[in-house]
DNA sequence: CGTCAGGTTGACGCGGGTCAAAATGAGTGG
DNA sequence: CCACTCATTTTGACCCGCGTCAACCTGACG
């Protein structure tokens, strides 16, 4: 299953079968967390880094109140916390959202590659600025976006983002998200993230129930959206 | 005024004078840019990242009706498109908010810092991790915060980071942006900004006309707004 | 002293929140 | 195989924060 993450890296830069088994040798274990268990809290000092092997996890805040805040979602072959390594604690919680796989990379794994593979380094570090590229998009949804078009933006970019792992084909994708947590992503309450999914429905754009959304018009639901892939950054470039 | 990129890189590290050195060679040469210049255009291929040395900068998306988000503003000290040395294409466009003055750090510069500095290079992947935990905060801002806490937010944010670089202290900072801009970082209309700037002076906590924010009640407006700067990073680890 | 960007204010409307209740449905144990 | 449970989904009625629209004010600058 780490070959998601090779996947998802090549569907970025080219890389060496060297650099392939150096990637490889970065997890010393592999792991299985149930559904709802944090696997990084805000604050702690960090040792490792958690890569997604499969699953679904996110990133979230929250206020005192309790209202939280989802900011980023993570599919199979991420890194769910690679800024750990030179953040040293965490500004947010790291989630299992559904039962996971997951891969240990310890940080003086990481270090090491630092000191000794400037090009992998340039495409890790590539990877977060990607995490910070989705955060910006979001920051535009959460913003200037109005409820239908989150909720179409939100589906559109999950649907490349699992495409390119191969979770996801023109016919929809397995998400098992709840509509609350669908609510902690796109900044609404439950209750109106409810009557968005019906008019997305009604309007023959996507269905979306607990476990698969399935998309009717990718096109529409697109232009909906006004989505465009280019800050998932597809087109590979030379690092 | 490349002193004030130093103070910025050495509230979170330690520099070693060699390190010092290094870092101020990366800048070829400075400029002037006039307010509301684009220095950075969603999509171009870049050849060089801009440090802002002068002025205010910011990062925005937008949609086809001209509704805008600015996703992260900039102080001095900042590099405003560090990303750009990995992404190579920026999702997002970069503009100058007042008179700026800036330092050009060609590409082929930083790539030699990663090739021959691991520390320097896991400190500069730290300053663009700290970008992406700005957008992540902004991201609980616009989805969760009302208005009246979105702006003390951001108040709070900007003093904190202009303290960093000598360009505030407890009396307050000048700021020179419109209404405008302030609804653009806010999520908000201009008119309702205007409502939330005349609460907040109401509320004696913080006065920000044109030019200049007076902060009367700091801890009143950190606690409006659930501010903490955890996510801002002052306590230096090492790296 | 004219111009124009930006700030200010008021009236009104709407998207999305709140509250409450009922329906659904995936386990779980008998 | 059924009864029970509890989380989640669904729906309706009502409300409010913020948007919209429009008019007027202010002040910097030529």
């Amino acid at each position: 299953v780490i070959e998601r993450h090779i996947a998802r890296l090549v569907a970025r830069h080219t890389l060496s079968p060297a650099e392939r088994e150096t990637v490889r040798a970065l997890i010393r274990e592999t792991r299985t967390v149930d559904a709802r268990t944090v696997v990084a809290a805000e604050g702690q000092l960090l040792s490792h880094s958690t890569l997604l092997l499969d699953g679904l996890m996110c990133r979230y805040k929250d206020l005192s109140d309790g209202q939280r805040q989802i900011t980023e979602m993570h599919v199979p072959g991420d890194f769910a916390d690679l800024h750990g390594f030179t953040l040293k604690r965490l500004d947010h919680h790291v989630m299992a959202l559904t039962p996971c796989v997951i891969g240990i990379v310890p940080h003086d794994r990481v270090r090491a590659l630092t000191d000794a593979h400037p090009r992998l380094t340039r495409i890790y570090w590539f990877s977060t600025n990607l995490d910070a590229a989705i955060h910006r998009e979001w920051e535009l949804s959460l913003g200037r976006r109005s409820a239908d078009q989150r909720l179409a933006a939100l589906l559109c970019e999950l649907h490349v983002r699992l495409s390119l792992v191969g979770l996801a084909d023109e016919s929809g994708y397995d998400l098992a998200l709840t509509q609350i947590d669908l609510s902690e992503c796109l900044g609404l309450t439950s209750v109106h993230v409810n009557r968005v999914v019906r008019r997305l429905r009604e309007a023959e754009l996507a269905t979306v129930r607990r476990g698969r959304v399935t998309l009717h018009d990718l096109p529409g639901l697109r232009a909906l959206a006004e989505f465009t892939d280019d800050y998932l950054y597809l087109r590979p470039e030379d690092l």
